[in-house]
RNA sequence: GGUCUGGUAGUUCAGUUGGUUAGAAUACAUGCCUGUCACGCAUGGGGUCGCGGGUUCGAGUCCCGUCCAGACCGCCA
């Protein structure tokens, strides 16, 4: 060994030991007489004392040569600190170094080491192994393997058994775009890596496996977004003879053990709310409900009074500020302006001032009185000193629009607490949605989602209408997981294909093994997928997924540390049988 | 595919209305400092103002293009 202690071990009871520590020169403090230098490892920091007249002269001299990040080892004394530090563990000792040598010199690091780094996201990524000697990350991937460990523990004696599936699979149109691999020894063929184990996971039900689960990094050919990554992974998992209700008491209770262990949280039973009541009420089927903000609809009262912009639209409806009466007209005015922005697309917003002595003050004085406004502010639960947008359109757009305001103002507002946790589940979303740009309908969920019993004769009649046996876990306004009670029934996985627009042969190309499958014996089974990042992050305290993870990949999916994606040579092309592309094809 | 923001010292940034030799902090180097721990003090080196073009007597600053980075929309079964 190296080393005798790690650099967070020593306290005042080893005082007088002679240890031998190894690590990384954190910070050198020449005082001129002395020179103290903090060692750093993964476990703390260890300060080190060079003296004039306590120190070798040749050990002395050294000292005065170490920089930032050298890599060195040292043996000496522990003795007690003349001037002690309480805000370390080690901060009460210091060791008296009488032997240094220097393991490997370092070069000056591009940005400083620290909690505070002078670094820049590029600089960082392009250097990621130094940015991961910073404890707030080097703390944050620790804090990840915390949960993974609780999540094997608590699925493992739960009786879930873990099994890998192929990374090496084949690409099918549905869902997102996947990333392909050429196959050298079948040419012109390509893999697709797979954007979830899913359909392997049912051939595990098929197989009896009754319960099973995996950490399995899932693979998207998407752009990215702070909260998205092209490769992450997933807490996947599948179970036997189940009903919706089973599979949401388990993973409820999962995710209260996770609290539980992680952060100490006790989280009570989790809310349910269907996909109609959470558009209803937040606009969003991942709602944030840390705080209140629910939408009220005022078609009844705010139509018909004269107000053209409200007239003609499909829904009106407003959300409550608390305390936003007190808002400048330049206040409101930016908010105007904020929903008009492309990102968010709004063509304006409707406010209405619930004063303290009862009064209102609206920007429709013109055509509502108090008695309209007052009603306004019972339908969207605003109080006197509240502030109150309202919203009109188009009943989706204006939904989303408004709930981009809500999450907004809550944001700036401060009552998007991280360290405050709210768990629901959203259920009974609809099977499929119609795609315009494609002309057909497209599986909400997927197309292995099993409709609801109640619902298989619409899917004659209105497939629209037909609800899934579908469920997203939301946690802080993030989706955090998403499953379904599966098809395990070919007739039904047929028709199911038919309304996704597959005409038998595809359906039987891509999906034929698993329709095999479920005519040898398939039981009834569902699952779920947790995205882990995510849920890694938020437990965290970041909605920042990039910080989670060890190696991650930039706005446009390039690794900058490796320079990946990259060219490859004309041999190795050739070898794949891609060499008859031009280089330049678009 | 689109919208927005940014790119100036190793790093993080400031740079006014287009006008002298482009600044600060930090990092780095040297020296001083009898207990530091964000040590302090002094001195010093360090710049293709992303790149290309244009306007102008004159461009870090204005215009066009382009590359890169970040956030978002589309997309993400």
């Amino acid at each position: 060994m190296l080393r005798s202690h790690h650099c967070g071990a020593l306290n005042e009871n080893n005082t007088n030991h002679e240890v031998v520590l190894a690590g990384w020169v954190q910070k050198v403090r020449n005082k001129g007489f002395i020179v103290w230098v903090d060692l750093r490892d993964r476990y703390g920091i260890t300060q080190l004392v060079f003296d004039e007249e306590r120190t070798p002269k040749s050990v002395y001299q050294q000292s005065l040569k170490l920089g930032r990040e050298d890599v060195i080892q040292i043996k000496g004394k522990v003795i007690e600190r003349e001037s002690k530090n309480p805000n370390m563990p080690t901060g009460g000792i210091e060791i008296l170094v009488s032997e240094l040598t220097v393991l490997n010199a370092s070069k000056t690091p591009p940005f400083t080491i620290e909690t505070q780094t002078d670094g820049g996201d590029e600089l960082r990524m392009q250097y990621r192994y130094l940015d991961l000697r910073r404890k707030p990350i080097r703390e944050n991937l620790i804090f990840r393997h915390k949960v993974t460990m609780a999540v094997r523990n608590f699925l493992s004696q739960a009786g879930f058994i873990d099994v890998e599936t192929p990374y090496l699979i084949k690409s099918t149109p549905e869902g997102a775009r996947d990333f392909v691999v050429p196959s050298r020894m079948n040419s012109g063929q390509f893999y697709a890596l797979p954007q979830s184990p899913q359909t392997f996971k049912q051939l595990l039900m098929v197989a009896g496996f009754d319960k099973y689960f995996q950490i399995v990094k899932c693979f998207r050919d998407e752009d990215l977004r702070a909260d998205r990554q092209p490769e992450f992974t997933q807490i996947d998992c599948e179970m036997t003879f189940v009903e919706q209700e089973d599979v949401l008491v388990q993973f409820e209770a999962m995710i209260q053990h996770l609290l539980k262990e992680t952060k100490g949280i006790e989280l009570g039973a989790f809310p349910r709310m269907t996909f109609a009541t959470a558009m209803e009420k937040y606009g969003n089927d991942k709602p944030d409900i840390r705080f209140g903000m629910t939408f009220g609809e005022l078609n009844a009262l705010a139509q018909n009074k004269g107000f053209n912009v409200f007239d003609a639209q499909e829904l009106v409806v407003g959300i409550a500020v608390p305390g936003g009466a007190g808002m400048t007209r330049k206040e409101i005015d930016g908010w105007i302006e904020w929903v008009k922005r492309p990102q968010v697309g709004a063509k304006g917003l409707v406010w209405v001032k619930c004063h303290e002595d009862g009064s209102y003050k609206s920007s429709v004085d013109k055509f509502f009185d108090s008695e309209d406004l007052a009603q306004w502010a019972s339908v969207t639960g605003a109080n006197p000193g509240d502030l109150i947008f309202v919203m009109a359109g188009a009943t989706q757009s204006t939904r989303s629009q408004l709930s981009a305001l809500r999450m907004e103002i809550a944001e700036q507002m401060g009552l998007r607490k991280p360290d405050e946790y709210a768990a629901l589940w959203v259920t009974d979303f609809p099977l499929l949605e119609w795609d315009e740009e494609s002309q057909r309908y497209h599986a909400m969920h997927h197309p292995f989602t099993a409709p609801k019993k109640e619902n298989l004769e619409d899917l004659e009649k209105d497939p629209s209408k037909a609800k899934a046996n579908a469920y997203d876990l939301v946690l802080n306004g993030n989706e955090i997981g998403g499953g379904s009670i599966r098809i395990h029934d070919t007739a039904l996985q047929e028709k199911m294909f038919g309304l996704l627009g597959f005409t038998e042969k595809e359906a039987q190309d891509q999906f034929g093994f698993l329709m095999d499958a479920f005519q040898y014996g398939a039981p009834p089974h569902g699952g779920i997928a947790l995205g882990l990042d995510r849920l890694v992050a938020l437990l965290g305290g970041s909605e920042t997924i990039r910080d989670f993870i060890a190696f991650p990949k930039n706005n446009n999916g390039r690794d900058v540390m490796i320079n990946a994606p990259s060219a490859l040579e004309d041999a190795q092309l050739e070898e794949l049988h891609l060499k008859s592309l031009p280089k330049d094809f678009s």
